[in-house]
DNA sequence: TCAGAAACGATCAAAATCAATCGTAATCGA
DNA sequence: TCGATTACGATTGATTTTGATCGTTTCTGA
């Protein structure tokens, strides 16, 4: 093959789709193939990995930056197809909240089915971190309790060490944790040290601890660690997580339940 | 740099959507279409999406701005008279927020006004227990912290003894605060003595009491009293207030704003 | 209240885009 | 040099988006 004036290396040329998408706020597949004069297979690779790596939001079309207002839908994203698996998730979460429980709803978008579910629920008192759960519940609903502290942009929720001054008074049956990652090998991880600390104190002050995790989560590690699987009593996830990986659990004394 | 071959990428359009909707406060859809140069299904859709996101409000024939929307609720019972009112105490108390300054906003639409001018320092820190000012500084704006405790329906606030578990632990410049009615004797009243107590415990944490409250609410007195009028710095009201008000708290020391 | 007009939602087909697969070329280590 | 691996481009069938059509609903003015 004749090589070119710049052949350009497949990081270099990511990098360069990188700072398209951002200069640009979005950018399309047929403008990125014409601009770096490879094929639009290969741009989609690049996005896919981009995405994987959450450089990019790829869109139907193209990628939108992270930076961008455009990527706030990237949280209740609809066309996720992960969206499915976590509404059933939800939906079996909310068969073990009891008569009369309190329990906590971490942030999350899979978390946040379940706070929708339980506003029917007014027997019930839920303790939260997250906005999202909180304006879910502000109109109508169970008696909520906020958890306050330095507010997160990025996750909406409420994190660090003055969020715990709330926590420390109070003890929930069930808390309903949400997560970025979680591995065999690692245990559960999240993006922020902060919220991971909020994670924690949750966990010392509840009864059962139930992680809400799409098999899109598994093996995954993000960079701050949470806590180890001892910590959590149920996971609820689905079908397209490995097998070896329940039958490990479970051996661990951990209910796996897959709807 | 002509690239208007290719229509716009659908988390583009959709933005601009949004953007042409809170500018105008509404927009036709086919003033849309026109813009966007797309059919009216497209535009239909969109604004479809956009509602379940809860970015747009839909009516017969376009949209409306959820901003408008959050105006309007604003309003509520009050008369437009009194909002006006309120906008200018809001535009006054900004101007006593310094560089780099820590602030609390209390419930209350007029602190409300105040939070929304806010959003545009990045260089202070905001601390509040109101779930509407919170929303309005969810996307961007200062650093925040939000103090938790049991979530209050009907103000939109946290109340109670575990929000205090946030406050001991910080300390701001200045604390804003609404009220529903004070009076020269009575002091400072409000509806919910467990709001009161949440007035109280920030009073004691601020360098400087700032009541913000309009001509309505003087000589009214509510259920549960806030504090006396020792605690309070500064009053800003408006010009309706009686005078014999005014003259009594300069008495007391109270610097009193009419803007 | 009623009729015409405007706007709406549902449906379908065309176009654009995507994901999966396969073959080829370049690269690397033995 | 050989075989394995990786990166890339082309092809094909599947999916998504879009615009047009049609029957229904909502608005408006008489």
């Amino acid at each position: 093959m004749i090589q070119e004036a710049h052949p350009a290396l497949a990081p270099e040329r990511r990098d360069r789709i990188r700072n398209l998408v951002r200069e640009g706020g979005v950018a399309r597949v047929e403008d990125l193939r014409k601009n770096l004069k490879v094929s639009v297979a290969t741009i989609r690779r690049d996005l896919e990995i981009l995405e994987e790596e959450g450089k990019v939001k790829r869109v139907h079309g193209g990628a939108v930056s992270m930076e961008s207002r455009l990527e706030e839908s990237v949280f209740d994203d609809k066309t996720n197809q992960a969206t499915k698996q976590k509404k059933k998730i939800a939906e079996d979460a909310l068969k073990l909240v009891g008569h009369e429980e309190s329990v906590f709803l971490d942030g999350g978008s899979t978390t946040l089915f379940l706070a929708r579910l339980l506003k029917q629920r007014t027997d019930i008192t839920v303790v939260t971190n997250s906005l999202r759960a909180m304006e879910e519940l502000a109109d109508s609903g169970p008696r909520v309790i906020f958890i306050g502290g330095e507010f997160r942009r990025i996750s909406q929720t409420m994190v660090g060490p003055l969020s715990s001054a709330v926590l420390e008074q109070i003890r929930v049956d069930k808390a309903f944790m949400g997560t970025m990652g979680f591995c065999l090998k690692n245990g559960i991880t999240t993006t922020d040290p902060n919220e991971a600390y909020v994670k924690r104190v949750v966990a010392e002050h509840a009864g059962q601890v139930i992680l809400m995790a799409d098999s899109t989560k598994a093996e995954k590690v993000s960079f701050a660690r949470v806590s180890d699987w001892d910590q959590v009593d149920i996971l609820i996830s689905d079908k397209a997580i490995p097998l070896n990986f329940t039958k490990t659990l479970r051996k661990r004394g951990i209910k796996v339940r897959l709807p």
